[in-house]
DNA sequence: TACGGCACTAGACGACTGGTCTAATTTAGG
DNA sequence: CCTAAATTAGACCAGTCGTCTAGTGCCGTA
């Protein structure tokens, strides 16, 4: 019954997980009780302590899979032969800005929608993202220098270090669309953008 | 008794709302209870909602006095005549990372914390934030266009763009110091803001 | 001094939800 | 058909926000 409803790709965990997140990715972690998730996913509450210890390691195993799959997907993006370093990578940041549209839900981020929340209520899940974040940090700056080496992109001083600021300035720009609830903030940090990898306008 | 322990500026309300950001400060909006506050502050229930219509208006109410408090202390920051537009907004971005230190306690940034959680939860609290960024935004600008004014900086661009960026860039690093809890993410804001501000290293 | 009215405090209470856990039930294997 | 594991049902109580009724103390006025 409630079955049909879901993606129901492999079994009841992944059903939870997959509302869970649809879910707290619209109203945060603590908010969000299990009640709503569990009734929502058609799947009864002793279940639960069946497939997640806590709603705590429950969080862990959602951004974890979360991450998985975000990297994978930035992988793909990022890795296409056939074009520039320099514009996969505005591609990821269009990518980045259409996730957060206002459209369909706002924000798919959950290392925005969570990350302030979550960090000082669990070590573990503080751990998670910081796996995360660090791994598309990582792919930011092997992109930037495969961008350098095609001569595609120019940066000032260590690619580390712009891949870094890069991601800081489109999380805070997702922070700021979802405060104003327009996208002027991906508008200003596109420009930014280009500026910092020496991109024509 | 229990008033000793608080700065007891001018009455009940402000020991609830002093004590209130304390706490959610570290824990977030939906995870601290009234009760948590009440108790913590010696403050009965039946006070709280003499001064404050929900726990929503409470936030809202939180929100505003902290930008209030935020705006002003950024002034005083920017307006000293005595020293170039640059070294003043280097100052206030010093600050700013020194607010965020993990010694005190860590992240005393209400944007950060509560922003991405609460934007989703009431409407009021989400203007409140949008309204105080904006002013820090135009602070920001304004500073950026008095610097060029005096000579001791340059931009590519508008002023109020790159002021967007550089708040992003900022809530962003603050978000990922949060997350690694540790300060690297500020080192990569101050090495991208003086470049974005031609400034030298 | 007496009174009336107001601002505020006190905290019990209700209706409900939170996460957690144990006991019961279903399911699968031999 | 019996045992053992996988899964579910729902009890459990601490905690949630918010309401409500007393009660306190402090005014200004007379």
């Amino acid at each position: 019954m409630a079955k049909a409803l879901t993606s129901e790709s492999s079994g009841v965990r992944d059903t939870i997980l997959d509302v869970g997140q649809r879910i707290m990715a619209g109203k945060g972690f603590s908010a969000v009780g299990l009640n709503e998730i569990l009734v929502s996913a058609g799947v009864p509450k002793g279940s639960f302590y069946h497939y997640f210890g806590s709603k705590d390691a429950f969080g862990e195993a959602l951004l974890a899979r979360y991450f998985d799959a975000y990297l994978a997907e930035m992988d793909v993006t990022l890795r296409d032969p056939a074009a520039t370093m320099a514009s996969k990578l505005l591609i990821y940041f269009a990518q980045w800005r259409s996730n957060q549209s206002f459209d369909d839900c706002q924000g798919k981020c959950l290392a925005v929608k969570l990350g302030a929340e979550v960090v000082d209520l669990s070590e573990p899940m503080r751990l998670t993202l910081k796996q995360g974040t660090a791994g598309i940090v990582a792919r930011l700056a092997e992109a930037i220098e495969g961008g350098i080496a095609d001569g595609s992109l120019k940066v000032e001083g260590e690619a580390g270090q712009v891949a870094q600021s890069l991601y800081q300035l489109w999380l805070g720009a997702s922070l700021m669309a979802k405060i104003a609830r327009d996208a002027v903030a991906f508008d200003a940090a596109l420009i930014t953008t280009r500026r910092l990898l020496q991109l024509p306008e």
